[in-house]
RNA sequence: GGAACGUUAGCUCAGCUGGGAGAGCAUUCGCUUGACGUGUGAAAGGUCACAGGUUCGAGCCCUGUACGUUCCACCA
């Protein structure tokens, strides 16, 4: 029994079923497979504290869309899943949840908020999965990972002690950016600087041994000068030679300090002298190391004036510098205050100004590592999508300094260091070590830093697949064919999964990097909690449904471009389901209960060679735009082929065949049907990686024998399925509906007034192509009102009181003599006439240059002197048409 | 201070290696034509930011300018 479907078109009751039927079916799961080639990507980690927002959505979208095609096109396709452990994030998360239950962090320790971090994982970890489940994604479940999962974790272990062996990874005290919000280090990356309005104080430093001699130098941070070592000059700047080598005295402190000279003195800005506080400033800290400066930090955790600060410790960091500048101008020591605005470093996480401080911390040093990350794109081992991209990467990576990997948290991966108790050495070991080789001792600390998020999710592309064991999975699997992910976590985590790809496997983790924009609102902004302004995709999805959803976000953008989220965009999205829906229901309805034959093409009228060719046309042009990851403008070719060639004209011209019940209008009827079914069936298999619900249910209800659209093989281009011959009729046929449409606007004829129409050919060819295309239609009058079409080979009578439509290989008479009105008529033929000449003149000129001749290519040549005939011949007919109204 | 991207119809954006400017939405005028008014037929709307250059030919390539967006950057 043939199924039917739904009178109305409702995603809700569609998707939640279809996904469950797909669940069952296992179709997500892919398996080592030497029999197919293997298709890989691993999904973007999300946070475990993370709900699904748009730029998840539209990332999700592109990797199903990708999977699905390669799945259908015979690759074992493994979108491999799961999720971060978000080190930062949780323990924020975490730590708030136990404060609203009056519980301190400090107080439980270590373990115990541990066992709460997990306990959060196991009930809001699996949340954002089940979101992802309502885009339709295809990912294979079964192999969800987790970044803290055993596997992965042991994949840390390997990674940080071979790197510690190599030298890669130490520990140092450097100066790093400190949060003193979230109180502990972040890496550059993490950074994010803003311009803000502050000042530039001016202070003088007087001279040791001088009355009223001073140094002048100017800071945006005078609080900081309590950790001054030096001032440095430049040793060009003949202003200050004199003072190199003396001493200062250090304003509000009993300290001297020296006056250094340092190329990088800029003696063009502020006073030329400038304050160096090494333990507070990256610069300052390359400048003390230099000149062998103490480092004084005059900070505590939080960002407090600490003891170093004398009278202002305890004090926070700003009220501290209202202060010393208030005790300095008592002084008269500030000179002056100038307005200066300046870019400060600010944690991406809090939006707290981020402090240099100088710490014990870890490192990996990133020089040797990234050679072969760079030398990955020169070589073309790795390329982005959009190239432009490779730019940003190389600039990063050429200009990369050593990554901080240490964070003071709980939540994470814990750094393998152990020291002993007795005597401080420090063991990098797998595990914790029994005596210690120095003193003997036996009791050991690890070290409570644990490892920045990124270092585990930088192997991800791997450690999912196993590795550091050699599984089949890993040796199938890896390389991954395609990342896709947002610009906004290139520096972050594209870079970081290549360097450590090349390190740990010798290869690139992936092939190609897809790289798509942000998800913006109406306006143009960013989507954001703070401005209220975020949409919520299970929103969406509640409205309008998940395939209205998807194709809204790859409908008309490039890769690598940001977009805009409307939604009437979604609406339109969701007319476009709505339109094949009930396309498909009417062919559905029209289909015979048997069989349907399979024609010969010979035997298929030119209506129905004309939509097999197009969609042949379709197929390869779709392919080859998703080849080149252009999805956006592969979507769009469906969605034009299915609406306007497929159901607006090519379901209309099927529609005139239907009432012919004679032996031949059965047997064309049969051809029909049968390419009905098929172009449908075809399209659903091409839209379906767009949009997997409606295709699905409209496959399998097409062909009740299919399990599912997943698994059915990729449209292929076919040279048997070209008729160039039937495209040109059936856009003689497109050109006179249209011509004759047109006109009946233009002259007011009623839609209810049915006339006769005459078609006038200008050749042979012309008369044996319209009577054979007209005696395949059946009720051919029926798209342009006629009750009759009469075909003429050249002139006719029905000249006579008609108007007419001229084409490039007739001219069609509607013969109505009081729709004629001369003078209209003259004008609307002279206004035609025009336009010709205007075509023939525009011909002319470039076939009259010798130049386009002799160089532009010979088939564009010509093109044009066939469209130059073409333009003739219709002048021709047009000036005939006049002569009648003269 | 560098760099990238953008500037195309009223709005939002496509436009592949250069060969007569497109879509969606909005607007105007028609249509209960056997699936769809979430539809259908038609119309109007663009010196492709500006100025040069290359070319037989430029929205597309090159140079510069203006405006906008974003990224990077240790001028205290």
């Amino acid at each position: 029994m043939r199924k039917e479907l739904a009178k109305t078109y409702d995603p809700n009751g569609l998707e939640d079923r279809l996904y469950e039927k797909w669940l069952r079916g296992g179709y997500f799961r892919a398996s080592v497979n030497p029999d197919r080639k293997p298709f890989t990507i691993v999904m973007p980690p999300p946070n475990i504290t993370g709900q699904l927002h748009m730029g998840h959505a539209l990332d999700n979208t592109l990797q199903d869309i990708l999977t699905r095609w390669k799945r259908m096109q015979g690759f074992e396709a493994l979108w491999q899943p799961g999720t971060d452990h978000a080190a930062i994030a949780t323990e924020v998360k975490v730590t708030e949840s136990l404060r609203e239950q009056g519980i301190d962090k400090e107080k439980i320790g270590r373990e115990e908020f541990l066992r709460y971090c997990w306990d959060w994982r196991k009930e809001y970890g699996g949340r954002i999965i089940n979101q992802l489940h309502r885009l339709g994604s295809s990912a294979d479940w079964d192999k969800e990972r987790f970044t803290m999962d055993e596997g992965c974790s042991e994949a840390v272990l390997t990674v940080f002690l071979k790197l510690y062996e190599k030298g890669y990874i130490y520990k140092g005290s450097r100066i790093v950016n400190w949060c003193p919000k979230c109180q502990t280090s972040i890496s550059d990356a993490e950074v994010e600087h803003e311009d803000q309005d502050g000042f530039f104080w001016y202070i003088r430093y007087p001279v040791a041994g001088e009355e009223n001699m001073f140094v002048e130098v100017a800071t945006t941070r005078p609080e900081t000068m309590l950790g001054d070592t030096a001032v440095a000059v430049n040793p060009r700047d003949d202003r200050f030679t004199h003072l190199i080598g003396r001493t200062l005295k250090l304003p509000l402190t009993d300290r001297e300090i020296p006056v250094i000279a340092d190329e990088y003195v800029d003696m063009e800005f502020g006073t030329g002298c400038v304050k160096i506080t090494p333990a507070h400033d990256p610069n300052d800290f390359e400048v003390g190391k230099r000149h062998s400066l103490e480092e004084i930090c005059v900070l505590n955790d939080d960002a407090t004036m600490n003891e170093k600060g004398g009278k202002y410790a305890g004090l926070d960091r700003y009220e501290a510098r209202r202060r010393i500048v208030r005790d300095l101008e008592d002084l008269g020591l500030l000179v002056k205050v100038v307005p200066h605005s300046h870019a400060v470093g600010t944690h991406d996480r809090c939006g707290t100004t981020v402090e240099p401080m100088v710490k014990q911390q870890w490192f990996v040093r990133m020089d040797e590592l990234a050679k072969p990350a760079i030398e990955a794109v020169k070589n073309g081992e790795l390329t982005f999508v959009p190239e432009r991209y490779t730019k940003i990467y190389l600039h990063w990576l050429e200009n990369i300094h050593d990554w901080c990997i240490s964070r003071q948290l709980w939540w994470g991966h814990r750094i393998p260091a152990y020291y002993c108790r007795k005597c401080g050495k420090m063991i990098v070991s797998r595990t914790a070590p029994d005596t210690c080789p120095d003193c003997g001792g036996d009791s050991f600390e690890q070290d409570p830093d644990t490892l920045d998020t990124w270092f585990s999710s930088a192997l991800w592309p791997f450690s999912t697949l196993g590795w550091p064991e050699e599984t089949p999975e890993y040796r199938y699997f890896y390389p991954t064919d395609v990342l896709v992910t947002g610009y906004d976590i290139i520096f972050f985590w594209v870079i970081r999964m290549v360097f450590s790809g090349y390190e740990q496997t010798g290869k690139s983790p992936f092939h190609h990097v897809l790289i798509h924009g942000l998800v913006r609102d109406s306006q143009g902004r960013k989507m954001s909690k703070s401005l209220g302004n975020g949409i919520d995709p299970l929103d969406v999805i509640d409205r309008y449904g998940a395939d209205a959803l998807r194709l809204t976000l790859v409908t008309g953008n490039a890769p690598g471009n940001d977009m805009r989220f409307y939604w009437e965009q979604v609406e339109a999205s969701r007319n476009f389901a709505n339109k094949i829906w009930n396309a498909s229901r009417f062919i559905m309805m029209n289909l015979p209960d048997g069989e349907i034959r399979t024609p010969d093409p010979a035997e298929l009228k030119p209506a129905d060679r004309w939509i097999l060719s197009r969609i042949n046309t379709v197929v390869r042009e779709v392919t080859e735009n998703m080849d080149r990851y252009e999805l956006g403008i592969a979507v769009q070719k469906i969605h034009d082929f299915l609406w306007d060639e497929f159901c607006d004209w090519y379901i209309e011209m099927a529609k005139l065949t239907f009432g012919d019940e004679s032996p031949e209008g059965m047997k064309a009827k049969n051809g029909t049907l049968w390419t009905l079914r098929e172009v449908l069936g075809e399209s659903m298999k091409l839209l379906h990686p767009y949009m997997p619900f409606i295709t699905e249910e409209i496959y399998c209800t097409l062909n009740p024998e299919a399990e599912t659209v997943m698994t059915e093989a990729w449209p292929a281009w076919s040279e048997e399925r070209c008729f160039p011959e039937d495209e040109s009729m059936i856009s003689a046929y497109q050109e006179l509906v249209r011509g004759i449409r047109n006109i009946r606007m233009e002259m007011n004829v009623p839609a209810k007034t049915k006339t006769d129409l005459v078609i006038a050919c200008k050749d042979e060819g012309a008369e044996r192509d319209f009577r054979k295309l007209l005696a395949s239609m059946g009720d051919a009058g029926r798209m342009v009102s006629a009750k009759k079409i009469e075909i003429a080979g050249g002139r006719t009578e029905a000249e006579e009181g008609s108007v007419s439509v001229v084409m490039s290989r007739a001219t069609a008479y509607i013969p109505l003599s009081e729709l004629v009105d001369r003078e209209k008529e003259i004008a609307r033929l002279t206004d035609e006439l025009g336009k010709m000449v205007k075509e023939i003149a525009r011909a002319e000129g470039m076939l009259a240059n010798p130049k386009f001749v002799s160089k532009a290519p010979a088939a564009k040549v010509e093109e044009e002197r066939a469209k130059l005939a073409r333009y003739v011949a219709m002048r021709q007919q047009i000036e005939e048409q006049l002569e009648r109204f003269k």
